[in-house]
DNA sequence: CATGAATGAGGGTTCATTCAT
DNA sequence: AATGAATGAACCCTCATTCAT
C-alpha cells in the first residue's frame, strides 16, 4: 500500500526506485537492506521517499507484490500447457516456468526466496504468501492426483507438497548455476528447446514422477 | 580462534553466553545479530565480550564449530545404522539423524542453515562449511548408488544430491512443525520409535527411493 | 570534500562548527581530536555531523584545506612586500607575515604545525601539504640566491632550507611567547610597527643573513 | 618513580618491557600510545604492569627518564670535546653528539621530540624537561659567548637559544633521511669520519657561526 | 608477586524516520 | 509534491584501570 504519491510519479521514474529498491532487497536480509542505500542511488530525496511509502516495511511489501505480479504476468505469458497432459507434466512446466522467471528476474526470485527461507520481521505478510502460494497449491494437486489415480494413494500430500514446494524454490538457482545461464533482458523461451536444459528438467521431473506417481499394478 | 580467556570461563558462564549467542544467530542474519544485546542478556560487560572474542566474526566462526561439533556428537550417540542396509535406508538413517539433530538442537540447526542459505559475509568460512557438508557426501553416495546397480542408471547425481541436500536441509523444520514437536532437554530417541513419525518418515524415504531406485527390469 | 550539506547551513552556524572543530584538532592529536566532543561543543546532533562530512578524516581534510586557505588570504591583504629589496628582506617578509598569521590565527596555525611534525594517519594527505609547502619554496629561493651572488656559494641550499622551514614553523610560537602577544580578532598590523617586535624580527633575519650571505670579498 | 617490584625485576625483562613501552610511545602521541599494546608485546599480564608502573603516566615518565639518562650515558662515552676549541666548535660537537644519538636511538629520540613539540597532557612535566633541557644551556652559553667577545654583542640570547635548539631538536631526523643511515645496535662513532657527513654538519655550523660569531672589525 | 577477568565510558559510524520549508 | 537537514539510538569495538585469586 504505497502512497497515491507513489502512483502519481511518471513510469519510468517509479519503475527506477522499483529496481533499485529489488536490487538492495535482493542483496541483503530484511533488516540490513538500507533505505538510506535506496534513496542515494535513486537519486532522490530521503524526505520524497516517505511521500511514497508508508515506512520500509511498506517498500517491503510493495516489492513482494511487484514480484509476485511480475510472475505471474511473466506467466502469462508462457506458451498454454497441455491441460490434456498429465498431472506431472504439468508440474513440469511449473518448474520450468519457475527457472524462466529465475533467468529474467534473479533478483525478484531472490526476494520472493528471501521470503520463505528468511524470519522476515512480519510473519503475517510471508505467512499469507505462503498460503496464497505454492503450498496449498501443490497440495491441492497432489491430492486431485491421488484421487484421480495419478499420485500413489499413500504419499501423503502435505508431505509431498513440502518436498515439491522445497525442490521448487531452490531448483532456480541450482539450474542456473549447472547451466551457466546468465540473466537476459528479453523475454526468451529458448529453455524451452535447450537440450542440455531439458535433459537436466526431465532428469528432475522423472524422479519426482517416478516417486510418487501411482503403481499401474495396484490400481 | 575465542581467546583463552572464554575456555577459562566457568563452564557454567561460558555456557550461558554461548547459548545466548547461539539464540541471536539463530533468531537473526549475521549483519543484524548484536553483540549489545547478547552482553545486554548474558549481563556481562561489553568489554568482557571482548577479552573472550576477537570480534563478532570470531564469535560467529565459533558458533558454527560448535554446532558442527554438537552434531557430530549427537550422531555418534545414535544407534549404529544397519550398514549391511542398502543405500536408501541409509538415506533413512541420515534424514532421521538430521531430525534428531534438530529437535534437539533448533537454534544450532538454525544457524546452520543460514549459512547455508543466507549470505554470510566471509564466504571463505561457509565456502568450507559446505565442502565438508553434505553436497559432496550425497552425490558420492548415488554415484556409487549407480555404480553398484542400487540408483537408475539415469539418474543425474550431482541434480540428485542437489535435491535431496534441499529437502535434506529443510525437512527437519517441516517434521517439527508438522508432528508439533517441542525441543527436549534430553537425548530422546523416542522419535526412532513414534509411528506417526515414523509414517511421515517413511513417506518421505519411499518417495525418494521410488523416484531414483534401479528398475529390476532395467537390470 | 564536505558534503553540500555542509555549504548550505547558514554561515554562522557552519562557521560555529568549524570554529569548534579547530580547536579541537589544534588541542589533540588526530586520533585523540573527537567527533563526540565536538557535536557534544556545538550542540548538534551525531547524525547532523554526518550529514555534513564524510567522516573524520574528511573534516581534517577540510580544515587543512581551511587553515591553508585562510593563511593563504591574510597574506593577500598584507601590504606587497618590496620586490626589489634582495632575498633577505624577502625572507623577513615571509617570516613576519607568518608570525602575523600565528597572531591571529594560532589554532589553524597550530593545526598546519601538527600536519607537519606528526605523524597524521594519512601520509598522502600531508605529503602534499608538504610538497605545495615551504620546503620547495625555500630551496628554490637559495639556489637562486646563489646563482644571484647574494647567498653564499658553499651553502648547501636543500640543508638550509630544512634549518629555514624548521625555525620558519616555529617562530611563530615562540614570538608569541617572548613578546605576550594575545589573539586578536581583527587584522591588526601593528606588529610591522612595534618595535620591540621589530627588534626580535630583525635579530633572527640577522643571523640568518650574516649566516648565509655571500661574502662580498669572495665575489 | 616506577614502584620497586619494576627495579626488582630481572634485567632482561625490565629491558623488554622497557623497549616494548619506547617503541609504543615513539610510534603514537601520548594519548594514542596503548598500555594493553605495550602488555600484548611483552607479552606480561595487564596487572603486572600495574604492579610495575602507577599508571600510564608514570610508565612514561619513566620513558622521558630513561631517554634522557640514554642520551647522558652515549654523550659520555663520546671523545672528549676539545675544550680549548671555540664555543662555535663546542655547539657542533652538540650537534653531531644529538645526531649519534638519534641514530643509535631514534625511538628514544623521537620520544623526547614528541615531548618538546606536542601537547603531552603533562605540562609540569616537559616544562620541567624544557628547563633541565637544552634551551638554557643554549641560551648561557650564547651569554657567555657575547661576553667572551666569540658571538656578536648584538645576538638576542634567548632568541639565538630558541632558534639553536629548534634546529637542534630536528636537525637528527634530517640528517639521518638526508644521508639513507640507518639504525646501528653497536655504538657506531664512524659518522665522525664520514666525509659527506662532515660536510653536512659543516655547513650547518657555519651558517650558525656566520650568523652569530662576532665581527672581528667589530670588536 | 603475578595473574587476567571485569568494567563501563568512550570512540567513530549508520540507521529509519520526521518535519519545516 | 519535493526537499534534505535534524535527530538520537544503536551499532561494533578499544581503552586504562581495578581487584580477587
Amino acid at each position: 500500500m504505497p502512497k497515491d504519491t507513489f502512483y502519481n510519479l511518471p513510469q519510468d521514474k517509479r519503475q527506477r526506485i522499483l529496481i533499485i529498491a529489488v536490487t538492495e532487497f535482493a542483496a541483503n536480509p530484511y533488516d540490513v537492506a538500507s533505505i538510506s542505500e535506496i534513496v542515494r542511488k535513486a537519486g532522490i530525496a530521503k524526505g520524497s521517499f516517505y511521500q511514497y511509502f508508508e515506512d520500509k516495511k511498506d517498500l517491503y511489501h510493495t516489492l513482494i507484490e511487484y514480484a509476485t505480479e511480475e510472475k505471474r504476468a511473466l506467466l502469462e505469458k508462457l506458451p498454454v500447457p497441455d491441460v490434456n497432459g498429465d498431472l506431472f507434466s504439468y508440474f513440469r512446466y511449473q518448474f520450468l516456468a519457475n527457472v524462466i522467471f529465475e533467468v529474467h528476474h534473479p533478483r525478484l526470485a531472490q526476494i520472493i526466496f528471501r521470503a520463505f527461507v528468511e524470519e522476515v520481521p512480519f510473519p503475517e505478510m510471508t505467512e499469507e504468501l505462503r498460503r496464497r502460494g505454492t503450498t496449498q497449491f501443490f497440495k491441492q494437486l497432489i491430492s486431485q492426483g491421488i484421487l484421480h489415480g495419478d499420485v500413489a494413494h499413500w504419499v501423503d500430500p502435505d508431505m509431498a507438497a513440502f518436498m515439491l514446494e522445497t525442490v521448487f524454490y531452490q531448483f532456480g538457482k541450482y539450474f542456473i548455476n549447472r547451466l551457466g545461464l546468465t540473466n537476459t533482458e528479453d523475454l526468451d523461451l529458448s529453455l524451452f528447446e535447450d537440450d542440455q536444459a531439458q535433459q537436466l528438467m526431465d532428469n528432475l521431473m522423472e524422479i519426482i514422477e517416478a516417486g510418487m506417481k501411482a503403481n499401474p499394478e495396484n490400481r
